[in-house]
DNA sequence: GTCTATATCGGGATAGAC
DNA sequence: GTCTATCCCGATATAGAC
């Protein structure tokens, strides 16, 4: 609407995306060659490569896209819920429902999480900007909670709901149960348990538990060094 | 020695793999081509072909001599250690010490663990023999150890400890600190946990803990579905 | 700036002759 | 078991139409 010369090549990026994703569902990530996807648009090899870098390049726009969107649900879902488990539910719902259709194409980006090296792991320094947007949302649904978090656990929190994300999406992403069953059923039983262990965790006694439990995380959340 | 007619495929298979995991070490697993390969060897590209169905097949091979290894290092050095801490060190103690070199190599293992599709995931159906073998270690650590197990989590322990493993390993691939020295940290801090939270389990007040947490471990240790 | 057509290359994998 | 030749595909590059 404002820029009609951006218009144009965004919407061919677009549909040049939508097919990729619906080839990637249909045939999975590998079997899908840049060719099909290039037919599916209509369009030259040379052309679908002006407008994606890199058969990845669409898995990491289907990633940013996925982000945006979240953005723009999360808060209204907020207002609706006041205790932490519940908030904490609502953002890892909304992200599984989004996520849903696309196990194949999550699965492309998980492939290289154990690499750091690659652009494409959620761990990298290339997706730094779409995970630290990830991590405000779990920020966000502590701050607003009911649940008061002691003042040496905040900071570390939403990155620990964030890799407890990261881990149940990889559960998912490996689940061959019916409807990934088994997934929401390990929600429902690990996500109580998180949040109950945070309110024991206040609990005067506790202090040194959580001080070793804080030790603890620290060295797994510790940023890495600079590449 | 025993069978002259395998032993010199075997030979040409063993000169291979030796070749490659020294190409991986040197310049990385995706920058090693089949053709390096091949080169090292000092044979056609297909001939390697003939003894490796994959690239990839290497990795697979190199886990499975591994777990060979290892195989035989454990039971002596069982025979040294009575505490459980200690026995459960030991075994990732050896597996990080064979293992050690070899970084570059474990990624390429771990970067299909997403995918269970894939026959090199380390927990895909492909490598149930060697995983199995895996876990045993566990199990005779804690067989011989001297904490006593509570009934109901026996059957699920050696499994647990088998993941504790895996998610270090993950960790460790990950690791870019020198010599991996927060990978060490973790399982210094981590190891004492455990074993503590394991000795606590017993106490008599614990009981519905121990089923919370004993319910959540089944759903995560759930048996796949055969493929 | 957007797109097509086409050539080329590197690398994983395979076929078939020997 | 080994080789040569070949295929397929991701990726790059380029020349040119509009």
């Amino acid at each position: 609407m404002t820029q009609p010369t951006r218009s144009k090549a965004e919407e061919t990026r677009a549909r040049i995306l939508e097919g990729a994703l619906k080839l990637f569902r249909e045939k999975g990530f590998d079997a899908t060659t840049m060719r099909d996807i290039a037919q599916a648009a209509g369009m030259s090899l040379g052309s679908t490569y002006y407008h994606f870098d890199s058969k990845e390049a669409l898995v990491m726009a289907f990633y940013q896209e996925s982000q945006d969107t979240l953005q723009d649900l999360i808060p209204e879902a907020m207002t609706k819920h006041k205790d932490l488990a519940s908030r904490v539910r609502v953002v890892l719902q909304l992200r599984f429902e989004q996520f849903g259709p696309n196990r194949a194409v999550l699965g492309a980006l998980f492939r290289n999480a154990a690499d750091p090296q690659h652009s494409l792991s959620p761990f990298s320094a290339h997706t730094k900007a779409i995970r630290d947007r990830a991590i405000a949302h779990f920020e966000e649904a502590v701050r607003g909670g009911d649940v008061k978090v002691p003042k040496d656990l905040q900071p570390h929190l939403p990155r620990l709901l964030w890799m407890y994300q990261m881990g149940l999406i990889l559960f998912w992403i490996y689940d061959r149960s019916k409807g990934q069953a088994r997934t929401l059923k390990l929600l429902d039983k690990s996500l109580p348990v998180l949040v109950s262990a945070l309110k024991l965790s206040k609990l005067p006694l506790m202090g040194p538990v959580r001080a070793a439990a804080i030790d603890l995380l620290s060295t797994v959340l510790e940023p890495e060094p600079a590449r």
